[in-house]
DNA sequence: TCTGGGGTCCTAGGACCC
DNA sequence: TCTGGGGTCCTAGGACCC
């Protein structure tokens, strides 16, 4: 059996943690450059915001409505996620963080010493709870996407406390007859569309589907989605862990980027941040690609980007950015207001598994990357970084409703006045 | 006055080769 | 002159997730 155990709109209640006056109230949390909503908890829901919808529409209302707008914590939210991860995986023998705020737990071979799934997972709501002061719910089935499934009826079905676990025939039948497919891991708007127009509104029409009869235009993904759904696993552990294929690394500006020297600091910051992706997954970096755009709602939007080819790869930053500076004439175009830019890693391999050139020496200096690495990882990131990226960061995002970093800012711990 | 997230994987179709 | 198969690689765009 498989467990996900979910935080309740994370980011606010990251936000809520510190400041247990906002608890019960309507909280939104915002994107970089405060541009789009990306967390309403359900008060915020049952005053009319919608997820991803871009905020200064929504402003008014928030302001009139008495909504709390906080601007992204990222440093606060990682800080409590990890806090929250290793309190969950105390309760395991086998966990999986697979986002921010979800964890996958297995319990396969665990029945002698925990006997009432439901009573352990509650236990670990209290923990949680108790430790963290952060609300979770807990969802347990035989394959993951059951455990998502259950995870969904356990956050928006009342009368569950909490926890859901959906082990019995009849009861994952009462279960998928209301739940629609949009409902299952994996399924969006666009397949959900297709399978209505096929005849299948529900989770349980789509669970009787023969998957060897799948309507075409239907892909692999949902072949594997309605297995799990009849408690077959196809999503493995390790295939929901697996390392990626591609890395990206991407922000909009809060000030758009006009000069060919702002634009290679910025792209020299992804490079960076996408580089020590690679490096904890121990992949080489066969493909760069760098793009470089104009918003896609200016009158006249713009992209430009360019694949950089590396024989042998690497993930040595310095020399992707390298290869960046000498080549970023060729994405700089004078007059163009640049407000999206990024960098990918693709055409990844694994650095054990390098196929060795004897006319192309690797030049990595891994020496320097580990270093690097270990200082950023032990006093915080861009404790050291490479000066291309420059130091002052214009183009940096905005934002203005940020609350303190309580939990990693000297500065920002709160005061109790005794 | 202006403002619209970030990341990953999959797939269809084009280009090219023999 | 026109038509024909099968394979690989690459890429843009679609789809999905949080």
């Amino acid at each position: 059996m498989f467990a996900l155990v979910d935080a309740n709109s994370f980011y606010c209640s990251a936000e809520q943690v510190f400041r247990p006056e906002w608890r019960g109230k309507a909280i939104i949390v915002l994107s970089n450059n405060d541009g789009c909503i990306v967390a309403a908890n359900k008060q915020a829901i049952a005053l009319g915001i919608q997820k991803f919808q871009p905020f200064f529409k929504v402003r008014h209302l928030c302001e009139k409505a008495g909504i709390i707008a906080c601007s992204s914590n990222y440093e606060l939210y990682a800080d409590l996620s990890h806090k929250m991860m290793q309190v969950i995986g105390r309760f395991a023998p086998e966990q999986h963080i697979y986002s921010i705020d979800e964890s996958f737990l297995s319990f396969n071979d665990c029945k002698k010493h925990i006997p009432d799934l439901i009573l352990h997972a509650q236990k670990i709501r209290r923990a949680v709870w108790k430790e963290t002061r952060l609300p979770v719910c807990v969802g347990i089935g035989k394959t993951l996407t059951l455990a998502k499934v259950a995870n969904h009826v356990a956050k928006k079905w009342p009368g569950f406390n909490g926890v859901c676990v959906l082990d019995d025939e009849n009861f994952n039948k009462t279960v998928f007859e209301q739940l629609a497919p949009i409902d299952v891991w994996g399924i969006g708007r666009k397949t959900n569309e297709k399978l209505k127009q096929n005849g299948i509104s529900t989770v349980l029409q789509l669970s009787k589907i023969n998957p060897r009869f799948l309507p075409v235009g239907f892909n692999i993904e949902l072949h594997r989605t309605i297995k799990e759904l009849n408690g077959e696993a196809c999503k493995t552990w390790d295939g929901v862990r697996a390392d990626k294929v591609q890395i990206f690394s991407t922000r909009s500006m809060s000030k758009r980027i006009t000069n060919s020297d702002s634009l290679n600091q910025a792209l020299a910051k992804h490079i960076g941040i996408a580089c020590v992706k690679a490096r904890e997954q121990q992949s080489l970096c066969g493909t760069l690609m760098v793009f470089a755009a104009s918003s896609p709602f200016d009158k006249k939007p713009c992209s430009y980007k360019m694949l950089i080819h590396f024989n042998p790869p690497t993930n040595d930053t310095s020399q992707l950015l390298k290869a960046v500076s000498e080549n970023i004439k060729l994405l700089f175009k004078t007059g163009v207001p640049y407000y999206k830019v990024g960098v990918g890693l693709l055409n990844l391999s694994q650095a054990q598994q390098h196929q060795f050139d004897l006319f192309h020496p690797i030049q990595n200096n891994t020496a320097l990357m580990n270093v690097l690495d270990n200082i950023n990882q032990r006093y915080g990131n861009d404790s050291t970084f490479f000066a291309a990226q420059g130091v002052n960061e214009a183009w940096s995002m905005r934002r203005e409703l940020l609350t303190p970093q309580y939990t990693t800012k000297w500065s920002h711990i709160p005061h109790i006045f005794c």
